[in-house]
Formats: structure tokens, C-alpha cells, sequence
DNA sequence: CAAAGTAGTCAACCAAGTTGTCTAACCTTA
DNA sequence: TAAGGTTAGACAACTTGGTTGACTACTTTG
């Protein structure tokens, strides 16, 4: 019997190449998942470079790259900070809440694709018990996401 | 809400960390995802550095780097391989198959907390669903596994 | 107002993959 | 059975996505 960790990554693996063969066929940037975690990430908030190295629970020289990129790209924007002379808040552009709207609903859709192979309230069911296991191993804060592997 | 893959890639790495802290009180040798996958291979048949790397999903020559790492710290070895003088088996040592009764005790320990956490039938549905949901896209010879992130 | 701490950048390094190349052995197949 | 194509494994150069460390400019605190 496999570890369920083993499961997990596959089908994360699974849905993910999905996900990414969609997205090449619409001819983006090769955005990889730390940038839809960036996107999630400052759809809520204003944040810096250090704020979103910690979220992704990588060094800030690493959040820097990503952000660099972003910027090229123009999914975000870094502006001044109103305070601190230091620090820049990154922000999402109009081209980065599409790409995110983009996402929402590819994801939705493999999501969907998942429901009609095992049903709907499996889906439900993996959904909440996953969410409530985090919580209970993190309490409210969740920690960086990471690499994985 | 929070996509599903999201959950899935959260709830990897808060037990794979968790594995990995208590794997390092008992003091082993850094073995990573790749390696315990590797063994799980090896349990069931004798394969050849080209079959492992197949099984992985990675190159022939990443495979031959997991297992020469292998060899050194005398989880596998290397024997001719008995009609083809270019191949050679893998094969895991009495080091090797005791490796992989620790993981896996380790890992059912780390299912049973889950199971505290969030009720037995619910562990049950999300394993079931799963392995269902991988049957439906993959049919049944699943792919390598591979890098996460 | 001095000392300690922090945001961002630059540079060197590292780990774990990749591609490309080569040799020796294997497998048609004409 | 020799010839041409394929394959296992090794070696080397490179790529990617991270790391640590050092430095400057600014901020916060005692």
C-alpha cells in the first residue's frame, strides 16, 4: 500500500501537467507554479520582496528573481514605498489579475474534470479533510509553500 | 478558495517534513524523496540504472547519480547483470530492505496522526479518491514520478 | 544620537537536474 | 555472418533555481 504522501505528490503532479499543457497551448510566459503562488499572494495584499520571499518560504534573493521576471513580463509593478525609502511594495498589473482569472478557471476546470472521475463529494470530502489536517498541523499561519521534491 | 492541487502540494510537504525531522533524529544518511522511491522500486523486481531512471522520470544519468549515492552509503549494490555484459542489476542490500520498514512504519505513524487529526474514513475517502482519480488520467501504468515544484 | 536591525542588490557558489558524446555490447536482417 | 542500427552505462559541459555572504542605504530603538 502506497503512502498517501506518494499520492498526493502524483496527483499534484497530474493535475499540474495538465494545467501547464493548457496554459503553452495559450502561448504565456513559462510561468511556474512559485509565480501563480506570487499572483494568489498579492491578489490580496501589497506586499515587498521580503514579504513574498517569506510567503513562498524562500530567501528574498530568490523572491528578488522571481519578482524580476514578473516585472520583465509586466505581471507586476514595483513602486516606491510610502514610508520606507528602503522598500518597494510589488503590485499585481491589469495583465496579472487576468492571468490569475485565467488560472482560477483552468484550475476549476481540471477540478471539475476530477468530480465527474470520482464524484463530486469525493472531491468535497479530499478538498475539507486536507484543509482541516493543515490546520491542524499549522494552526491559522500556514508556512511558505517550497519546493518540493 | 484555494485551488485543489494547492492543498495537495501543502499537505506533501507538512508530512514529508515531518518524516524527514524524525528520519533525521535516527540519524541516517540525507536521503531524499528520489531515494525512497527508488527503494519502493527495487522491493518488487531487479532493474537496471536505465529502468530506475524510467521509473523516476528522469534522465538515465540523474538515475546513475541516485545510485551510485545508494551504493556509497551500501543501500544497493551492483551485480553483472547475468546475459547482457553492458547492464548491471541494482539490487537493495539487507541495509536497503531495512531502510524501507523504518520509512514505512514512520509513514503509517504519520498516516495514523492524520487520521487523529481529521477521522479514519476521511484518510480512507482522499486515499481511494486518489488512487481513482490517477487510474482515470494514467490508465494503469502510471509515470515516472519527478520533481514537484 | 549611536547602535542595531532591515530592504534590496550584487556576486560567488551549490545541488540536481539536463543535453551531448563516446564505447562496448547487443540485436536485427539481408 | 557481417553490417548497421540500438542500447547501457560513463564522462563532461551546461542550466536552473535555489543558497550564503557581503555591502549600502535607510530605519528603529535604547
Amino acid at each position: 500500500m502506497e503512502p498517501v504522501p506518494m499520492l498526493l505528490a502524483m496527483t499534484y503532479r497530474a493535475m499540474g501537467d495538465q494545467f501547464h499543457d493548457r496554459l503553452r497551448q495559450i502561448g504565456l510566459e513559462p510561468l511556474r507554479p512559485a509565480h501563480g503562488y506570487v499572483f494568489r499572494f498579492l491578489k490580496e495584499r501589497r506586499a515587498t520582496t521580503v514579504d513574498i520571499g517569506q510567503h513562498l518560504g524562500v530567501t528574498k534573493q530568490a523572491a528578488a528573481k522571481i519578482v524580476s521576471e514578473l516585472d520583465e513580463w509586466g505581471y507586476v509593478l514595483r513602486e516606491p514605498h510610502p514610508t520606507d525609502k528602503r522598500a518597494q511594495y510589488v503590485t499585481l498589473t491589469t495583465k496579472g489579475r487576468d492571468y490569475l482569472k485565467l488560472a482560477d478557471n483552468l484550475w476549476s476546470d481540471l477540478e471539475g474534470e476530477m468530480a465527474e472521475a470520482i464524484g463530486e463529494d469525493t472531491v468535497a470530502t479530499i478538498r475539507q479533510g486536507l484543509a482541516a489536517y493543515l490546520r491542524h498541523v499549522h494552526g491559522e499561519d500556514r508556512p511558505g509553500l517550497r519546493p518540493v521534491w
